[in-house]
RNA sequence: GCACCUAUAGCUCAGCUGGAUAGAGCAACGGACUUCUAAUCCGUGUGCCAGAGGUUCGACUCCUCUUAGGUGCACCA
């Protein structure tokens, strides 16, 4: 595809040598609406070395460009010198470039060869998969795919928290209590009524804590039957976990949690000491990073046994090495900020230069209106719930407005759940948000469906008007505003994809396909498709094709389907 | 107490790494389906951009301070 940008560099470069290539390229910028151009090079930074006004500067320059194969209009608009596409050729271009690479638009080589690992979702064992896992499952998820979109080697990790403390806890109140079959009927249920029993009665019983940590020293040393136990806890608690997953289509390469790395901490805490950063205090080793504003990592406790600090560390050591990781990307709370500073400087203070590689990509907190999620106080909403709420609300809008559609489980499925990921992935990840189940439900505007409609509209086009992607088309023929605006967005698309990956930000993808698909039914109202003219026809049918193929790699790439009729 | 994050329209949020009149959706009101899917489209308003300084030709954007909210500060993860 033609960068239009690179050509306005080119331009100016010819005219300014007081700038460097790079520096009249971070200047350029995008004004507020297409009638001052598609692009802007403000003068101001010339004013001295010209050594004139800013408004003649750019009158001067503009002159000088009046003729050019990429820009049907160079001006001047004040002290900006604004450049505007030619249309024929924006459209050639991008509709050309859209044509051949299909659902490839977009993608990129840049990261052949360079091995991605994105951790995501983690859940802890045992427990519910609630609300509160959406965020680093829906957006870890979509990253991964954006990073797989560029080339990259891309490996999904789910660090399932199957390890520590609260192992010992369930181990020993299984033994108390539990009853199996009970359990395999309904295991995160009946594993978490065991777990919050244990709790409450260890509140009275200060022994039933000691008893917990022996079963997970005990774990952690083989004993067949807290293993054998463990196991089947891992298995089941799993299997549930598996349902959600399915629902939202979601896999992984690795479900190596916290338990796969148990016995290749010894070696790494050995590691430390040969290498002189590990310290003793009150009982436990630590690594001082006091000189770093930080509070000291605890690598192992007094009574021997590690922590999830630990954990981290040879984990990502043992991923450098069986990897070779380019980047090693953790989507996890925003809580747990110091925790990741702190490790990854541990990291590089045992003198891996990889350390900057590893990368924690942090989210905001989600909460209920009555406050923070609590599994045990039963504050507690659970994801399966929502899409299943979502995917029963949306079987009731079809049954309303469309009850002869064909496939409408199967639609009713991908939009409701499709409306969760999307809303999840709407905004930046570091804002907070409180959950609400009219917000969450709302169909209405800036969300999934909305796009997803738009794409089953221009399927419907195509059908109905008789879409050959083989036939021949003028391009000269699109030309009104609203098909060039649409244009504009699609050219857009492949930078924007770019720009999500590397601020690690899918929001900029959701937004641009919002921009998409209200560019296009605003084109859709104003203009007739299919019509008696054959060549019209045939242009504009070539514009929807184009938009809902970038609409379709756009959801892929948030994770979501895009039914063809809905 | 210290550190980090957030603060933009009634609500939920964008704002292109410092530029031209601060924008969307929701909500409210009014219009558009004998015509390609009305989960759509078109109109109508609203802002001391938390506050005060500073840097700059230019600040919602960068710096400092203040205020409010959130999060985190060693034997849980």
């Amino acid at each position: 595809m033609i960068d239009f940008k690179e050509q306005v560099v080119k331009l100016i470069e010819g005219e300014v040598d007081s700038l460097t290539r790079d520096e009249i390229n971070a200047l350029i910028e995008i004004p507020p609406s297409y009638d001052m151009g598609d692009y802007a090079f403000p003068v101001f930074r010339l004013a001295k070395t010209f050594r004139k006004a800013p408004n003649i500067i750019a009158e001067d320059l503009a002159s000088k460009f009046k003729q050019d194969e990429y820009f049907e209009k160079v001006e001047n608009a004040g002290p900006y010198v604004n450049f505007f596409i030619d249309k024929k050729k924006l459209t050639q271009t991008v509709l050309e470039e859209i044509l051949e690479e299909k659902d490839g638009f977009g993608s990129s080589t840049i990261g052949n060869g360079k091995k991605v690992i994105v951790e995501f979702s983690s859940p802890n064992i045992a427990k519910p998969f609630h609300i509160g896992h959406i965020r680093t499952t829906v957006i870890g998820n979509s990253l991964y795919k954006i990073y797989k979109f560029l080339g990259y080697d891309t490996i999904a990790i789910n660090h399932l928290g199957d390890y520590g403390t609260q192992f010992g806890m369930l181990i020993s109140a299984f033994k108390k209590w539990g009853d199996r079959e009970v359990i395999e009927e309904n295991p995160i249920k009946e594993l978490l009524k065991l777990y919050v029993r244990f709790n409450s009665e260890a509140e009275e019983d200060e022994s039933l804590r000691d008893e917990a940590r022996y079963w997970f020293k005990e774990l952690e040393d083989g004993n067949e039957e807290a293993k054998e136990l463990w196991q089947w806890i891992r298995d089941i608690s799993l299997k549930e976990f598996s349902k959600v997953y399915d629902m939202l289509g979601i896999s992984f390469d690795s479900y190596a949690g916290e338990s796969f790395y148990s016995d290749k901490m010894p070696a790494v805490i050995e590691e430390m000491e040969k290498k002189g950063i590990l310290k003793d205090s009150e009982g436990a080793s630590i690594v001082d990073l006091d000189q770093y504003g930080m509070p000291p990592a605890l690598i192992k406790k007094s009574d021997g046994s590690t922590l999830y600090t630990t954990r981290d560390i040879t984990a990502a050591i043992y991923r450098k090495n069986h990897y070779d990781f380019y980047k090693n990307i953790y989507v996890v709370a925003s809580q747990q900020n110091l925790h990741f500073k702190a490790w990854m400087k541990v990291i590089e203070l045992m003198g891996y230069d990889w350390a900057k590689d590893c990368i924690h990509v942090p989210f905001g907190m989600v909460s209920l209106e009555d406050g923070t999620l609590s599994t045990r106080k039963g504050r507690v909403v659970f994801l399966e719930d929502v899409l299943n709420t979502a995917i029963e609300n949306t079987a009731k809008i079809i049954e309303d407005r469309n009850p002869n559609l064909p496939n409408k489980e199967e639609v009713a499925k991908q939009v409701g759940i499709g409306a969760i990921i999307f809303q999840e992935l709407f905004n930046q990840r570091i804002k907070d948000y409180v959950f609400n189940w009219d917000r969450t439900l709302s169909f209405e505007g800036e969300t999934g469906p909305y796009c997803q409609y738009t794409y089953a509209r221009s399927n419907s086009l195509l059908e109905k008007g008789g879409f050959n992607i083989e036939d021949e088309y003028s391009i000269e023929l699109l030309n009104s505003e609203d098909e060039i605006n649409v244009i504009r967005l699609l050219y857009k698309f492949p930078n924007v994809v770019l720009e999500a990956c590397e601020k690690n930000e899918p929001y900029l993808i959701t937004r641009h396909i919002v921009e998409i698909a209200k560019s296009f039914n605003k084109f859709y109202s104003s203009t007739p498709i299919i019509i008696e003219d054959e060549d019209l026809k045939k242009a504009r049918l070539k514009l929807v094709y184009a938009t809902k193929t970038v609409i379709k790699n756009g959801l892929g790439l948030l994770g979501m389907e895009a039914p063809k009729k809905m």
